[in-house]
RNA sequence: GCGGUGGUAACUCAGUUGGUAGAGUGUCAGCCUUCCAAGCUGAAUGUCGCGAGUUCGAAUCUCGUCCGCCGCUCCA
């Protein structure tokens, strides 16, 4: 059921131009896709809905759009050089893969467990009398595990430091580590994951001249924090957002659009006066629920906390959607502490403070980070506002209509304009001066192509909100109607009114006014 | 990377024991039509994923290869 909405979710974006596979001419490029004429604009739509609730709607927070190359030691500042090489290692018996290093650590846990049960004995067996310290450091047995382990823990160290694969691979032959699953030790290579993209600036020579496309925006704001809070005065707390593209090289990029290798971020990031962030992180939490619940219905949008804290993070929280697929994350809200500003201040040597007059003191400011995936974002609008459902025809039998209901401020297409009939010369002229008078306010399409009746259902079918018609009534008058797409009603006004009409049902305002 | 599964028109798919491709929808042109898809007439569109083999003959059989989908590993 819920598989076969998303099959028709995937072909329904290709038929009617809104998403389609990369370089399908060349059977394709798995985990890329590319956006078609409705798609843009959709896409374009969910962009500027979002830059205009940060950056129009708070006085605080300013854009910037910062270069996807940058100096690869951000990169190394930002912890993702090392937090992205995940060294990997394949069971060939159980067909399962494992991180080297984890299963390593694992071994060593078992080493400190072993030490830690003798001790255990013996604390047992001599009772009250018993010196902990002095038996760890004189017992050959403990003495033996923890000094293995140590090892043990030294060497993974400089073989994950010098991206010693080998090392890690006889690490675990000789620690004779197996599958935790089917205790097969028949293991691959290890070998070496680079979640980065990397590419090459050709005129600085050797390895110095290796770069990575940003694997997320959010460190192109971090080191342009100093130049944006001087330029624009601002004083904390305040924001830099920025919508641009991501790369990163997924081990598997699955379920359209969910998951690309190139993929649009829209990133805020909030800095904050340190031991505040936890009240900012709540109030950023119910604005961007708030952000998500004017487009998208409650029941379909939940909080998920973080179990496993990243390096950077003191609180961490996802917006999931209930996507065909279940509830997936669609944006993740981070309190980033002062782990970004501190790290490129201390590698930079650069000072990434701020004087705060209040206090008459320096502090590193800490971050409250919101980051949506617009791609996502097009993916939960899309799946969310996908319908088939019966309607009555024009012999009052059923039919059906495939619906995009989107809002009307998201949707592709504005306003179609239909003459009624396309053999009366007269209407067809008409309808052509309306499309020529309504073009300059939003996105028209015109259409004289079959009954009006199919037209009206090619419109709803990338979701356009509404339709004017030209008929015969509108020579006499000079009024249309106007069909709703949703309860396909209409209303007969004066032609002078529907660029107001029309302007005003899908104005963005209408959307950035529930934010309020 | 492994396992499963699949690749035929823009979309959804059919193609029987091997005889050089069809349907529905859509698209285009024309007719009809005074407001909600499926009225009439006509038309265009396929290297049947790619390559090799078997065969008189391959969408169909064999092998190889590429790509997609699902699962596992990963997801800061």
């Amino acid at each position: 059921m819920q598989e076969d909405l998303f099959k028709r979710l995937v072909s329904h974006c290709k038929e009617y131009g809104f998403i389609y596979p990369s370089s399908e001419v060349y059977d394709g490029l798995n985990g890329v896709y590319d956006y078609g004429p409705m798609g843009v604009e959709l896409k374009n739509n969910i962009k500027e809905y979002w830059w205009r609730s940060m950056v129009q709607m708070h006085e605080n927070i300013t854009g910037i759009d910062s270069a996807i190359f940058m100096h690869p030691l951000i990169w190394k500042a930002s912890g993702h050089v090392d937090a992205f090489n995940d060294p990997l290692v394949d069971n060939k018996d159980s067909k399962k893969r494992y991180r080297a290093d984890v299963l390593v650590e694992g071994e060593i846990d078992k080493m400190i467990a072993k030490a830690d049960k003798e001790v255990d004995k013996a604390a047992k067996r001599f009772g009250e009398t018993f010196d902990e310290k002095l038996y760890r450091e004189t017992n050959p047995r403990v003495l033996e595990y923890t000094q293995k382990a140590e090892a043990t823990e030294k060497r993974l160290a400089n073989a994950l430091k010098n991206n010693d694969m080998a090392d890690l691979k006889a690490l675990i032959e000789e620690l004779e580590i197996a599958d935790p699953d089917t205790g097969s030790r028949n293991w691959t290579e290890v070998r070496q994951f680079n979640l980065m993209f990397s590419t090459q600036m050709s005129n600085i020579g050797g390895d110095d001249g290796k770069l990575y496309l940003r694997p997320e925006t959010a460190q192109g704001i971090f080191v342009n924090f100093s130049n944006v809070q001087k330029t624009t005065r601002q004083k904390i707390p305040f924001g830099i957002a920025q919508i641009g593209k991501a790369f990163r090289n997924e081990i598997v990029a699955r379920q359209f659009i969910f998951r690309m290798r190139e993929f649009e971020q829209m990133e805020m990031q909030f800095f904050v006066r340190p031991g505040t962030e936890m009240e900012w992180y709540n109030t950023w939490k119910a604005r961007r629920m708030a952000w998500h619940r004017a487009v998208t219905p409650a029941e379909k949008l939940r909080f998920k906390d973080h179990d496993n804290l990243a390096h950077y993070a003191n609180a961490a929280v996802d917006v999931q959607f209930e996507f065909p697929f279940g509830f997936k994350e669609l944006e993740g809200i981070h309190s980033r502490t002062d782990f970004d500003l501190g790290s490129h201040s201390q590698l930079s040597g650069k000072k990434m403070q701020y004087f705060d007059p209040e206090l008459n003191e320096h502090y590193t400011p800490y971050v409250v980070e919101t980051s949506v995936g617009c791609d996502r974002m097009v993916l939960s609008v899309l799946s969310n506002a996908l319908v088939e459902e019966t309607v009555p025809d024009a012999q009052g039998e059923d039919s059906s209509r495939t619906v995009l209901r989107v809002h009307p401020a998201l949707a592709p297409v504005k306003c179609a304009v239909l003459p009624l009939l396309k053999n009366k010369d007269e209407l067809v002229e008409k309808a052509r001066e309306v499309y020529d008078k309504l073009k300059f306010h939003f996105i028209c399409q015109y259409d004289e192509k079959d009954a009006v009746g199919r037209r009206y259902r090619r419109q709803d079918a990338i979701g356009t909100p509404y339709c004017v018609t030209i008929d015969f009534e509108t020579l006499e008058n000079n009024t249309v109607t106007i069909r709703e797409r949703d309860s396909m009603e209409q209303v007969r006004v004066p032609i002078t009114e529907v660029a107001k009409i029309v302007g005003d049902k899908t104005d963005m305002r209408k959307l950035l006014e529930m934010l309020a």
